[in-house]
DNA sequence: GTCGATGCATGACAGTTGTCATGTACCGCA
DNA sequence: TGCGGTACATGACAACTGTCATGCATCGAC
């Protein structure tokens, strides 16, 4: 019997998932949780041999949560499912321990058949995925071009970005015209939408 | 025996809802589609007694879906899931028909006590939606800002934006300065975020 | 018919942003 | 030690964006 904990923040698609793995004789859903923190301590006091975590999460988003798990309760599996597009979490949910790592696009069959893989010990990263983040291949963004395109992902004005990095203008502004030539982008808001996608921030 | 068609892109999603819906005694999941094209083709062929859409499909979204519905196949009632936030949709989806309106962060009973609900001729709305969107209220912006700001969403220039609505340069600059005064933004690119979260682009 | 309110349109001006040339510090390497 | 490459930092200049004053057309109220 495979005990599996569900994290996922809308309830729906949390009991939808967790009465679709029940339904399998050698599952078991211990848990749920809805935010990051719950997943963390739910995992903690139920020890499940696999934590099922959904990607976008209030709190610590799904890798976070794996890379505590890993941590503290290494003989508990993670898999993060994730919702269409973000291949670009694909390595940061690997460098964090992550044993699977699928689109909500994929099937159910499928998705315990990857739950059997990753309890007996196997991976399994969803083809297209991994082809697109090979595709797509690293940031080409450096560490402080990245933190201030981060900031300016939701408008901010130059000033404000400036202030929060204590950096002046000019500086800022150099970072991000840096960031707009990389990815090809007409103005910084697009070059943001284009990390974004390639989830590079 | 309630009859009904499961909409959703995410074919997981798509799968579990359905599973959870066959669950119960009473209602039987006769067809699923994975975009809005699909739910209209099956809508028609299965005629189910009540249509779950997901607001965001490809191509014609959950709200659409439910405009062509309510003219074509008037006894299919419509059901709209949509992930958080997003209360500004609400008022378009009313206008399209849509008998029942609720985020996918409600409990599977929820969902079941609705379904049930609109498909004997019943409404609902989810309460916390509701008042957010009287909250938000109608969209403060004229057609002709709505038009500029939602071009401006995705960081065009104003040059690109002017074209594409055959304006000059000074009106499209002014339409969008009266956008970001009437939503508080600091620019264009947090008017259109602010925008979006209140689904009025 | 006149009035005010509203939506739509334009151009001048000032402030912000993007581009560019330039400079410093650090690292690996011959 | 000297060299090239990279990340980081700055300021000048040009282009773009946001603000403002202004004008025109439509529509309902009086």
């Amino acid at each position: 019997m495979i005990r599996i904990l569900v994290a996922d923040d809308e309830h729906l698609i949390r009991d939808a998932i967790a009465g679709l793995l029940d339904l399998q004789e050698d599952f078991e859903v211990v848990g749920q949780a809805a935010s990051g923190t719950e997943a963390i301590a739910a995992a903690l006091r139920l020890r499940p041999d696999v934590a099922l975590l959904d990607l976008q999460m209030p709190g610590p988003d799904g890798i976070d949560v794996a890379r505590r798990l890993s941590a503290e309760l290494p003989e508990c599996r993670s898999i993060v499912v994730t919702s269409h597009g973000r291949p670009g979490y694909l390595k940061s949910a690997l460098a964090a321990g992550v044993r699977g790592f699928l689109p909500k696009t994929v099937s159910s069959r499928m998705l315990a058949d990857v739950v059997r893989k990753v309890a007996s010990g196997g991976r399994h990263v969803d083809p297209e995925l991994a082809a697109e983040a090979i595709g797509a291949g690293d940031s080409p963004l450096t560490p402080r071009e990245t933190d201030v395109l981060a900031l300016a992902r939701d408008g901010a004005p130059v000033d404000e970005i400036a202030q929060r990095v204590s950096l002046s203008r000019g500086t800022v502004r150099n970072y991000l015209a840096a960031a707009i030539a990389k990815l090809g982008g007409a103005n910084r808001h697009e070059a943001a939408r284009i990390a974004a996608e390639h989830g590079w921030i």
